[in-house]
DNA sequence: CTTTAGCACTCAGGTAGAGAGAGTGCTAAT
DNA sequence: ATTAGCACTCTCTCTACCTGAGTGCTAAAG
């Protein structure tokens, strides 16, 4: 069953009205906002079809109409108009960007609260690899006789390094050996693999060299760990306290702790580059008042990320996705960049 | 002016109640909370005193006492029993501070974390460098023909790593000549003196060699300065909206914004180990209705954090501030260990 | 002089009712 | 198929009123 056009351009009017005055549309307005080619009771006429087809809703018998869930989804699916950013925009987030970011988990929280100011509305963002992390290469640096500083080469250029003190002193000597014995047996392997390895080894080296190899393999198993599991960073989740559909605290603190504890459960997008779940199509329960717009991003060649925007169903979908997706290629393209040129460097 | 004993047993109840009820504290109440040896008519008389006094205020005529700010000095200052934690609560800080936490940052992330959800109010932390920091030791870690590990030790056990690409082929015969150069020129110096010597050096080397040693000496000085500068860490803001008195989105969201944005100026500690302030006494606009508890901890011999709790002037500053002084207590402990015995890797 | 009982007084908060206004749904005319 | 007109519905706001908690004061008792 097809919409008439008229139709249609009742839907999206009161969608888009709704969004920025979060107050019920009547007909009067609506029959406004259109060239007034039609009179407000032709226009009620038509909102009381739209009602009977589950696209607008009734809060109650003499207020106006609200869209329901249905109406959004037609809204995202057809009727909106896909925004292009300005230049401006596209330099502003250029700019949010850029910086002294090293380390990837920065790059991620400063691009999540930049996101955030941007569209505001509260931001979380994620960085998953695609395939497992694998260790490609050890060093060891001696500091004193306890300890050393081991320096991990994991995919993607990322290098982790720490110190570590060793129980046992430590021989000069023995740092060329255990260094071998790591690149060796120890590199572009599972953790699970490298558990096992190192219980294989145990019985052709020595005593001491085995322990050493052990603490070190133990450290290297953390970092490999912590480089592959998922962590989700929320940002201005406080965003919300200034739309009225939370005003009431009760509903803001339920949202915001979820936002800011449960950081596992938050949607990811099933595939593609960007997908909007609106209302109750999000699975989960806190979730069910209110609208998610997700983008991802690349991050090199074997990670992807992503980035989501959480609001309420009443939400201006069309700037969110544009902002969303323009900080999404911004990402991409910030990983993308290997080579380091100098200006990366110098400011 | 002192206080006679009698009134100030019933401002110590005042706060207590009001604390616990957010609700201003009647006569009839305060009587039968004083093993019932006055009447309250003569509270009354005596709560009249107190407000009179500027110990209590009055919201209305015909409405109980609530403490003024001066009220809760008082307390906190003379009346305040010191709790000590229970050893249940001690074990589950202990708990909340160990795990895999490597990094500084991460350390105090958490920790502000675990912190606030203790004690149910919002927390911050930072940590300062007491001294300045300077690099110990550099080292080269040769990657390919372009790109190399820097490996930077800084005081206090920390170490910093990256991946640097070169613009220049790197030459296996000048990596220990860069390691020397960088070794005997650049350590135990501030910044300004590196950039200093960076240029007096010019004329002594190749211009192959300078200009990586100025890439290089270029990632020390920004891994410096963020390493020196103060960030703050802020969680748990969200625990405010439970808060009968943040009920109003309004100022949930002014304070909570503050929290989030103005990371530079929230209170620091003048000295000694714990501080309160309490409403007015807070110089920041932001923070004058509410109170800010504050306890510093050492990290190993040259640094100092602090960990702060941000509420309204109601609260139950004696927990807070046992609970906090914990934590505190446990992160000195934590840093100041700077052995790494077996359990803390094996977990 | 201190404490207490008694009582009138005050004020916030809740409840009920009236009125206004926005918007609908329906009918009848175009 | 569209429109004008009109009665109807429902929320929101404003006001008046009541209730109850808690005070301040006075006068009596210890």
């Amino acid at each position: 069953m097809e919409l008439t056009d008229r139709k249609k351009q009742i839907l999206k009017v009161v969608v888009e009205d709704y969004v920025s005055t979060a107050e019920p549309v009547g007909s009067k307005v609506i029959a406004s906002q259109m060239d007034g080619s039609v009179s407000s009771a032709t226009i009620r006429n038509e909102l009381a079809d739209l009602v009977d087809l589950g696209y607008l809703e009734q809060p109650h018998t003499s207020a106006g109409r609200i869209p329901s869930p249905t109406g959004y989804r037609l809204y995202v699916n057809e009727l909106m108009e896909r925004q292009r950013l300005s230049l401006a925009e596209t330099e502003r987030i250029n700019q949010a960007l850029q910086g002294k970011m090293e380390e990837l988990d920065r790059v991620i929280t400063q691009a999540g609260r930049a996101a955030s100011s941007f569209v505001n509305y509260p931001t979380y963002v994620t960085a998953a690899g695609k395939n497992r992390v694998y260790a490609h290469r050890f060093d060891l640096l001696a500091v004193d006789e306890h300890s050393c500083i081991v320096v991990m080469m994991l995919g993607n250029n990322r290098v982790k390094s720490q110190l570590l003190r060793m129980q046992l002193k430590l021989d000069k000597e023995q740092m060329p050996t255990l260094v071998n014995l790591l690149n060796s047996h120890f590199t572009n392997i599972s953790t699970e693999e490298m558990n096992r390895r190192l219980l294989s080894v145990a019985e052709q080296v020595s005593p001491q060299m085995f322990l050493l190899l052990s603490q070190t393999i133990a450290y290297g198993v953390d970092v490999l760990e912590e480089a592959g599991q998922k962590e989700v960073f929320t940002a201005g989740a406080n965003q919300l306290l200034k739309l009225p559909e939370f005003r009431n605290a009760e509903k803001a603190h339920q949202l915001m702790s979820f936002l800011s504890d449960s950081k596992e459960s938050l949607p990811l997008p099933d595939e593609g580059p960007m997908q909007i779940l609106i209302g109750p199509e999000n699975v989960n329960a806190a979730l069910r008042d209110t609208s998610v717009v997700m983008a991802s991003y690349d991050i090199g060649d074997d990670m992807r990320g992503l980035i989501g925007v959480v609001g309420p169903t009443r939400m201006d979908y069309a700037t969110v996705a544009a902002r969303l997706s323009g900080f999404a290629d911004g990402l991409t393209r910030l990983f993308g960049k290997k080579e380091l040129p100098e200006e990366q460097r110098n400011e």
